[in-house]
DNA sequence: CGCTTATTTGATCTTGATCAATGGTAGTGG
DNA sequence: CCACTACCATTGATCAAGATCAAATAAGCG
């Protein structure tokens, strides 16, 4: 079920779990390198990788579960601006060297491979193959953000909440139940909707039969 | 009046127009490196640099003027995806040796660096002290992606529109009289408004005596 | 079981879109 | 220089999507 991680290094000389699940590169992770274990870090729900204005030390690689990115504004109003799924990189303005201007936070329980921005600086400056894969890397990230922005822009609350299930769903297919792992009001905020809009559009979609819903599990018809 | 380049690539050696406007380092542009009076391209309004699906062979710093990247929706809507003014970069997706997913076209009259993809890639190959500055400069415009994003989201119609009038009056301080160098229309696509909901709230700014405006020039106060 | 957090549903309100009409401005050619 | 034309900007009236306010369940969870 997990997906592969998208890196920018070369493939693990030894036993790492997570190339054993099937990646093409490994992350220069602390913890897998240091460690025959592979320990990656281990997120309860709700903790916190780091906050707004933290120094940046870290780039994460998502293994398992959501994070979401989250700006705070000066009156107080807090922003969702991305979730960041398996496979997928959070904290990359760590390679900037100074403070992060976003939070990131897990929303489900999640697994995270934790590089310091150090270690990929240096292999950038000494390893010949790693910057290609690495600006692929962000130009990548660069195209998904436009696309959220895409989406933000001209899509109605429906539209957005089908994309949004649609990629929750993961690969499950047409008639197979699947849990949704975030609560409408996560799904609200990363979405730039109210929540109870999200609930209304939900039960829409069920009425209609383009889904059914049993609460947070989902199936698509 | 022009902001300089950031580029990824070292001091010019020669002389360069575009350096001596006081940039830091210079672009491997086609017409700089092989041509003494530095030949960047000019456009004219309106002209389009490349267009969705055009396979992807140059990166484009821009010098001077304002251009716009657009996506188009299937059922014909067209997005304006951001503005990319002076000193930034557009087309970066070349790097990725595919077709451009948006298109690039010039609002007002405009001046670019071409780079072929190919040279950039070979950069990256064979000189040790590029790959980060790349790699920063991508960071910095998934920032800039992040922070429209987060505009998007989080603004109201006046917020937006004073955020995009703050942007475009440059460096230009209060009581000093600037030209809008975008028209109401090309505003509201850029803030997925509509152009009299723009023109609006620049009359509603003008009433409460937050800027005075004489149609297309604009003065803080 | 009792408490907190999620979800649903209804009623009303606000923002900004849309439709429609008019006035301005700049560029063009005579 | 002026008239013509095409685009640009403003303003008003109306409408719709979604926010907000309010309240009633439902679902987890210690």
């Amino acid at each position: 079920m997990q997906k592969p991680i998208r890196g920018w290094f070369q493939p693990a000389p030894s036993s790492c779990p997570v190339r054993d699940r099937g990646i093409r590169l490994r992350t220069v992770c602390e913890e897998c390198s240091g460690n025959p274990q592979c320990g990656q870090l281990t997120l309860q729900k709700r903790t916190p990788l780091y906050l707004e204005q933290d120094p940046a030390t870290h780039v994460f690689a998502v293994v398992q579960g959501y994070l979401r990115e989250t700006r705070t504004m000066s009156d107080g109003r807090v922003q969702s601006l991305r979730l960041v799924g398996p496979g997928e990189l959070g904290g990359v303005e760590a390679l900037l060297d100074r403070n992060y201007y976003t939070a990131l936070e897990a929303l489900t329980e999640a697994v995270v491979c934790r590089v310091s921005a150090e270690t990929v600086r240096d292999t950038l400056r000494t390893r010949v193959d790693q910057p290609l894969a690495m600006v692929t890397e962000l130009i990548a990230e660069l195209d998904a953000v436009r696309e959220s922005l895409h989406w933000v822009g001209t899509l109605d609350a429906e539209e957005r909440v089908l994309a949004m299930l649609a990629r929750l769903s993961g690969d499950t297919g047409r008639g197979v139940e699947f849990k949704l792992p975030l609560t409408r009001l996560e799904i609200s905020e990363l979405l730039g909707l109210a929540h109870e809009t999200v609930s209304r559009v939900i039960q829409g979609l069920a009425r209609r039969g383009t889904i059914r819903v049993r609460g947070r599990q989902i199936t698509f018809l």
